[in-house]
DNA sequence: GAACATCGTGAATACATTTTCAAAAAACGG
DNA sequence: CCGTTTTTTGAAAATGTATTCACGATGTTC
């Protein structure tokens, strides 16, 4: 009645048996290469090859209490900015030769909580994470425990513990893109933000605000707008701006998926871009040279956002000192086709 | 000199002390449920919540020869179609349970290489594989073993094993969308597919021939183009369409990186589209309707493909009898606005 | 009080690896 | 052949879990 004889994996002890040498040498020769005579080395190598022995992590990492991996979760796979973030993380991590495991969480804390939780009982070193929007703060410690995690992109909660960060100076990356806007003459300016609780996009609401007060201006209550990172609230709120008895000539998406809706309901109602109004996007990607017009955003470094933020937490693995704290990273304006003059009235 | 006490994990064994149980009990508890009272059980799981305890998978996978996870390899996460897999394997797999780990290969196959052995090491269960186009053939056993793998979009090369394999019927696909072609009038049709040695795009290519038979024409050789999965080629070999002395009427890719890629050429050149130039596309995403003109494209089910794999492959892992053969799945033409009758000359 | 079911215990084993260590073996120079 | 150095060996311990098993408890029922 048994079962078929399921050929398992081959372990350290059959190489050592095919090399004819004990367990402990192929250990050494594997690892730290603490006395191993070259003739010894051939032999090991040669027979790891030829059984195909792969070592088992999973002992591995429990005998080493160590995985040697991390792990990165971002909302939105789909969002070609947390593509390039990861890669980033991905990029750095195998040049420490750590590996990386990747989490979607579709900005849902449930969804967020699995993977971290999932990640956790794989024992990896530490994770870089991007919280879901609606992960309240101190829920994390629960499911983490004292996993070292840095974050990238968005804020950390107050509650939540974390052994580094690192984004973007939004504040001040909306402020000149809100200058530029102004130095195209536009007054009416309106503004669509992400969500209200994230400290990311108070950030870039702030540095809009602190742009229009220097230019003396007092935007209305009715031209701010938050939402949520996604097409369809870029859509809605967009809807509402253009629906204003007085249009505003020109209007700020702080990210891509709003950008992109907002996109959306000026080529529904049939607006001219730019010369009716003008769009001003967060994030580049690579096909929005593609869009017509072309459109103009504000580009962070996402990848470089994911290599230090990997950098951070593998040297706060290894125990190595305390990076220099990073500054802010700096944004890009990237001027396209979809901002121009407003029309004269 | 000793480091910091290094707070360890909490163990099985904390969490019976805790309870007052034993070791064997508290396993019980959370695994089988072999005979425990409902009052013992409670006294874990309350012991369980304060501990914060989470299993070590590490151990358990060592100790069960099973980790009840699968890994997913796509050549592309920055192209849509390959999320949605992606997205689709993660439900499934969920939905029984299972854990999965995304790689992303950027169609190298040393990259990918690198994650399949990664994942074997970590003892996954099993993986569905979208190889990478440079990936030759009988490679992966080497890698592997004979883990179960399923592919996923690609054709596997003839010298590599599988348990199953799930896709789009390309030929009838690529047939019926050049019928849509042939029906509007165009006799002149230029194709851009992927790359020449994948089994995917030569099937495309074939459906489209045979179309095209079906209509006694008799394509130039130098209208049917074969490159790589990606903007640059497929602006590269729309360019050569395009100015061609006898230009063709419509272009057709077989992927949707070469179709942006084609549209970035056509409107470099600046044709209009559709009028003087009709374009279809594969693979629809969801911001296929912010291009001007918005794209007319043949729609795979991306999720739907995912979910299948994953089936197959869970129901593979768990011995369970083969799912009925999976026939090719249907594909469907989304008509927009990038397609019309040709200019009467 | 005997028989029996229910619930829990400890201890042992196995999973595949690394590390340590004393001791053995081989290589080498004289 | 001796002394020394270099290399290799076995065995043991440890990592955290699941499973098994022979026994103890503690009730319940006849």
């Amino acid at each position: 009645m048994k079962a078929k004889p399921a050929k398992r994996h081959v372990t350290i002890r059959e190489v050592a048996k095919a090399a004819g040498a004990s367990v402990s040498t192929v250990s050494a020769a594997l690892n730290n290469s603490d006395y191993v005579s070259a003739d010894m080395r051939l032999r090991i190598e040669e027979a790891v090859k030829t059984l195909r022995y792969f070592p088992n992590d999973l002992a591995r990492g429990l005998r080493l209490q160590k995985t040697r991996s991390i792990a990165i979760v971002v909302p939105d796979l789909s969002n070609n900015f947390y593509i390039e973030l990861v890669r980033g993380v991905k990029d750095y991590s195998a040049s420490a030769s750590y590996t990386v495991l990747i989490g979607d969480s579709r900005e849902s804390w449930e969804e967020e909580r699995n993977y971290l939780e999932s990640f956790h009982r794989r024992r990896v070193d530490g994770v870089v994470r991007v919280p879901a929007i609606n992960a309240g703060g101190g829920k994390v410690k629960a499911v983490l425990g004292n996993l070292p995690v840095v974050y990238a992109d968005r804020h950390p909660h107050e509650q939540d513990a974390y052994i580094g960060r690192v984004e973007v100076d939004n504040a001040r990356a909306a402020e000149s893109a809100t200058c530029y806007l102004l130095s195209l003459g536009h007054r009416d300016i309106g503004i669509i933000a992400g969500d209200a609780s994230s400290g990311t996009s108070q950030d870039r609401v702030q540095g809009f605000m602190s742009a229009m007060r220097s230019a003396k201006l007092r935007p209305d209550r009715s031209m701010i707008h938050t939402g949520h990172n996604d097409m369809e609230s870029g859509h809605f709120h967009a809807m509402q701006l253009l629906t204003r008895t007085q249009r505003p000539t020109a209007i700020f998406c702080t990210n891509n998926m709003m950008a992109l809706g907002a996109l959306a309901a000026i080529q529904e109602i049939g607006l001219n871009c730019p010369e009716e109004i003008s769009l001003l996007g967060f994030d580049d990607f690579y096909w929005a040279t593609l869009l017509r017009p072309r459109l103009t955003v504000v580009r962070q470094p996402a990848r470089e956002i994911g290599m230090i933020a990997a950098r951070i937490l593998i040297d706060h693995i290894e125990g190595r000192a305390n990076t220099p704290a990073p500054a802010l990273l700096g944004t890009q304006l990237i001027v396209r086709d979809s901002c121009c003059p407003p029309k004269k009235v």
